[in-house]
DNA sequence: ACATTACATTTGTATATACAAATATTGTAC
DNA sequence: GTACAATATTTGTATATACAAATGTAATGT
């Protein structure tokens, strides 16, 4: 679908308005994808993020910064986050012994056991989302994002 | 920065995988900007769209319908979104009297004349966002973009 | 040892987003 | 003209996001 039939409006933008409203408008397509993905799960794409990156871990405990750290969306309420995964079963939280302040998270059996389901139909749903593209076509696009980023 | 250096890992990821990343990567530092350009006039991304949808109007009134139907996020509360326009006296909303179930919404001189003042600052955010690419790369971006969403 | 500072997380509060249910009004079938 | 369906918006509720203030703990200087 073209910028013009989104707007419905063919006025002509400038070129970095028109980036501007033409990245936000996939983005919100692309974003509400995998939004309805995790639905099924019971889970936020926030959450899944965390219990990936517990995952990576690989049992080794992190604590809330390390978390935060490596989140997308740093300013998000970790600590909430958390709970709602401890509530699930997906994490459990102790209390460092060597440094009271902080808390060691792990993912639990649970949590993996999730991520394991998760995974292929993750990249089914991948896969198919950048399926307009052509493998150069999504090499570029990766190239021209992170240049974008700066 | 790359993809690489944002998941501190260098474990090699599926194009599509690695696209999906680098998209919702690139999305997040990107709408920051205009998150936190919006706050120094005390609205949020939402409400400009909206002003804007309604200045697109040029004077005819929009209803609620209609406003949802063009903004980006269609999901988000409009009744709620446009009380709070109103409580700044952006907008002006009275029920349509051939139609009492409809509601009639206009901007304000007001909301006008924030829309005048942000206007030129946008237009060098926007441009500033684009920087880090070439006009040719911002072209192809926004093809790619426009084919990605199908 | 005591006060001060730094650190790590939690809590409070306000707003935003998402979706279902409720309300009010109009249109239609009989 | 009354019941029923359709339309348009509002309200309720739950969760998510954003940021500041509060809490509890550890480290540092004197």
């Amino acid at each position: 679908m073209k910028l013009q039939d989104v707007l419905k409006s063919d006025v002509a933008l400038p070129l970095a308005k028109r980036t501007a409203l033409n990245f936000m408008i996939t983005n919100t397509s692309f974003s509400e994808k995998f939004l309805d993905f995790f639905k099924q799960y019971d889970i936020s794409t926030q959450q899944f993020n965390v219990l990936r990156i517990l995952r990576g871990q690989k049992g080794k405990p992190a604590n809330l910064a390390t978390i935060q750290e490596r989140m997308i969306h740093k300013n998000s309420n970790t600590t909430r986050l958390i709970d709602k995964l401890l509530v699930k079963g997906f994490v459990k939280r102790t209390i460092c012994p060597e440094n009271r302040r902080k808390v060691e998270i792990v993912i639990t059996e649970s949590g993996l056991y999730l991520l394991e389901t998760i995974d292929p139909k993750l990249n089914e749903l991948e896969e198919k989302a950048i399926q307009p593209l052509t493998t150069a076509e999504a090499e570029t696009l990766n190239i021209l994002l992170e240049k974008l980023r700066g």
